[in-house]
Formats: C-alpha cells, sequence, structure tokens
DNA sequence: CAGTATCCCATTCGATACTG
DNA sequence: CAGTATCGAATGGGATACTG
C-alpha cells in the first residue's frame, strides 16, 4: 500500500537494519584480497596441495595462503587433511559449507561480469569531472 | 565425462581464474566496511539526505559516510542531487546500476543467515583446539 | 613440502576540529 | 546542513629468511 509502483525495489525482501549485520560480517569475511580467489580456486579443483595453490594463484605469497586457508578453515568453509609422510603432505578442499558458498558468490560475480564496463564508465565521466576544475 | 557424479559442483559454471578477478574487483569494492550497510540502508528507502543516512547508519563517521558515499557516486551506484538552498540539501538515492546490485547482494546475505550459526559453530570448535593444547 | 617468524610499508579508519 | 582537513592508531599485506 505505502509501494507506489515498479517492484523493482521489493521493500519486504530488503533485510532489515539489524539482518544487514549478518551481510556485513559475511562481506568482512570473504571481502579480504585472496579468500575469494582460493574458494574459486577449490571450487574448480575439488582437492589441492598447498603448493598447488600456491602455483594456481598468481601473486599471493605463503603468509597470505596459509593466513587465508586458515581463516576458511576455522570458519568451517576449508578441510585440512595432513599426511603425515616425508615430506608432509597437505591437501586443501573445501567443505559442504564452502561448496554451498559458491552459488551466492557466482551470482555476484555474473553481476561483476555484466556491470563491469558500466562502472568503469562512470568511474572515468566522475574524474573527468574532477580533473581540471580550473582550466 | 570428466565429472565423476552428484552435480554439486557444476564445474562448468563455475568462472575461470581470469575471470574471477572481475569478482574480486567487486568485492574489493563493495567489501569494505561500510559500503554494504551504505547500499542496504538506501536500498530501503529510496532517497536519503546526508544527515538521514548519517542517522541511520549506526557507528559511521562523517569521514567515512563521505568517503564511502563517493566511491558509491564515482562507480555510478548513487546518485548525488544538490539542492543550492541554504542551508544546503543533498539527496542520495541508487542508480539503476545500484538498485541491480540488490538481488545478488540479497542471495550473500541470505546465505549469510542460512549458515551464520554453522560458521559460529566451527570457528569456536577450531578455536578450542588450539587453546591449551599442552595441557 | 608446508609452513612460521619477523620486519616494515601502505592503506584504512576513527576522532576531532574547522568551513561555505 | 553537508561536508573537508588533519592527525594518529590499527590493520592488511608483501618481502625475506628460517624450520620440522
Amino acid at each position: 500500500m505505502i509501494e507506489t509502483d515498479t517492484g523493482v525495489r521489493n521493500i519486504d525482501v530488503v533485510p532489515s537494519h539489524g539482518e544487514c549485520k549478518k551481510a556485513i560480517e559475511i562481506l568482512a569475511r570473504i571481502g579480504d584480497k585472496w579468500t575469494v580467489m582460493v574458494v574459486g580456486v577449490l571450487a574448480r579443483n575439488d582437492t589441492l596441495r598447498y603448493s598447488e595453490l600456491h602455483r594456481s594463484i598468481e601473486g599471493i605469497s605463503q603468509r597470505m595462503l596459509t593466513l587465508t586457508l586458515k581463516g576458511l578453515e576455522r570458519d568451517g568453509l576449508v578441510e585440512r587433511t595432513i599426511y603425515p609422510t616425508i615430506p608432509p603432505r597437505v591437501e586443501y578442499k573445501l567443505t559442504d559449507l564452502g561448496l554451498s558458498l559458491i552459488e551466492p558468490l557466482r551470482a555476484l560475480h555474473a553481476w561483476a561480469v555484466t556491470h563491469h564496463s558500466s562502472i568503469l564508465t562512470a568511474r572515468e565521466a566522475f574524474d573527468m569531472q574532477r580533473v581540471v576544475p580550473g582550466t
């Protein structure tokens, strides 16, 4: 009754302010520099060793790979299996929980791909306004 | 032919390593501390003034609100309208591009709400393993 | 091989004060 | 009202070296 028209904005399906905090929490969790990359690689490979992950993710340092994996393991998104051989062998794979994250992540990725150029265009236009404002 | 069974992991719908970078870019864009909150509030209110946003988002500083809004405006997700009255009046609203982000964000939010407790449980269990390891 | 430990720089963010 | 300017603390993250 309050809504005016289009239905573009379904006010009742937009989470409340309070509920929103859980989204924030998750974004904070996966929104860092490497987490999505690690999840993505594991999503395509089922099981990978530490060194394979390191090779698969261009530019990541050992430190950040370790920290990222540990964070994902801590939250139950990744399972870590140690084979105490010499040399050691450690395998990583997504848990069911981790696998379930792929879908919403795909949705976001699809959005990113679809609107990527729009964003870049808007960005350039915006930056243009700001340069040589006096000239 | 290579896939084994379940279909849980649809390998062909998981973006390639290269494509994945666009997801990273977007995550970096919206994954900061306040952006999702601002988008969420605007998603529920159509148009808001600066001071209304400030009041609606608990804990945000003027500085961060300004920076967040400017970033969103720059990327074409938010439209900023100035009414040069005295005192000045500035209104913010989501653009069509910004509105289109709501849906994938909702998917992520739904995932967060659904699995929030699983994550916390996993986290506690993980932390338990690490405490008093010698005792 | 699979990490840890350390150093250090860059960025982020909050607090505070000021302005058109 | 709607910001901007400045400072300082905290955090993120890379490089390098070392270890079981």
